[in-house]
DNA sequence: ATTATCTATAGATCTATAGATAATGC
DNA sequence: ATTATCTATAGATCTATAGATAATGC
């Protein structure tokens, strides 16, 4: 057997790893293989002996994407002690640095409306991570899953709008009433 | 002078309506240039002296849909007779049928991820008319403009996330979900 | 000896431009 | 006579493939 024992996983790894990255950053039909393929340090020809197509690779990504940020969210909230643990992911997920940093940020915000024009296969694979965050979102604010539908909907929202517009004090104001408003649907939502 | 009064205006106008549908329906790097001259019953020739490139297109067609958008949520509002108004315009902007239209809808969940990325000159535009939108619902709903920004993103990503999910259940329940919280947004806010 | 990766390229786009042609008002 | 639109095309992409080359384990 040529090659170390797992090599080809890991190189599989590191070209999810750029295209996590680049996706994020410039959209879907923003990046080429050839680009993706260059931030894992390799040439574009090698491509089609991991993936079948650019579109599986999309869907690998989302799936990866929204994994890391589960663990980014689950960290924020295992470091807060004192305010609810919701709290903590409300603060992480609306912050100027989310808005800022779309490349290590959740996919949802940025490749949402893109997915919808995409195959039914990523679809599926969108489908499924996004209930995964609507679970662990509920859990952690300790709501009903419909009321965790409507917390995420609001936070998505809001960095979708403050990500788009040219005026840093109309973002920062749309963060801010969106942190609270979202600890606001929470209170209600108890109160039912 | 050759050509009636205003022809090319006309014209103009017809690929500005062309371009907002294509647009809309499978976002700016999804259309092509020689597509929405088509859609207008052109060639692609003839373009660029209408227009200096593919982004002055986009911002001109910002521009427009939104007015556009506005326009359809006043008549929704208008022709309510009994409820409050705002909730004629938050069943109409989250209703099913605005969820599957999206060649006619609300461009702002459809581009806001695509327009982040684009030209100031873009982005400027489409802050105007985000502006525009906050101070339309706002108004309509009778609550200070933090919460109308509060409610449209809300709103917004309550139709991002719906659309780009497979599976009609879980698109609807957000849909449904994102209309009562809606209303309870409104209701809590009036109330502090 | 085997297989991951690279080089080279086909074929299909895309934006933008230049110059020819067609459609109008005078 | 003037100008909007069309045809044709340059130059730069993009996805995907085929076959050559390089890197490893035996």
């Amino acid at each position: 057997m040529p090659y170390p024992e797992g090599h080809k996983l890991k190189v599989r790894g590191r070209i999810i790893d750029s295209a996590a990255k680049a996706i994020r950053a410039s959209g879907v039909q923003g990046i080429s293989v050839p680009f993706i393929m260059k931030g894992a340090g390799l040439t574009h020809g090698g491509f089609y002996s991991h993936f079948d197509n650019k579109e599986q690779l999309v869907a690998e990504t989302c799936r990866f994407a929204i994994s890391e940020t589960i663990a980014l969210l689950q960290k924020a909230a295992d470091q807060e002690k004192e305010a609810p643990k919701i709290h903590a992911v409300i603060h992480y997920y609306l912050s100027p640095q989310h808005r800022d940093q779309t490349e290590v940020g959740c996919i949802l915000p940025a490749l949402s409306a893109e997915v919808s024009r995409m195959s039914e296969e990523v679809r599926q694979v969108f489908t499924e991570e996004l209930q995964r965050m609507i679970d662990f979102i509920s859990d952690l604010a300790e709501v009903d899953p419909l009321t965790g539908q409507a917390l995420l909907s609001l936070m998505v929202g809001t960095i979708v709008l403050a990500r788009s517009v040219r005026d840093a004090e109309l973002s920062d104001s749309l963060l801010s009433t969106g942190r609270q408003h979202a600890k606001d649907l929470i209170k209600t939502s108890a109160q039912s």
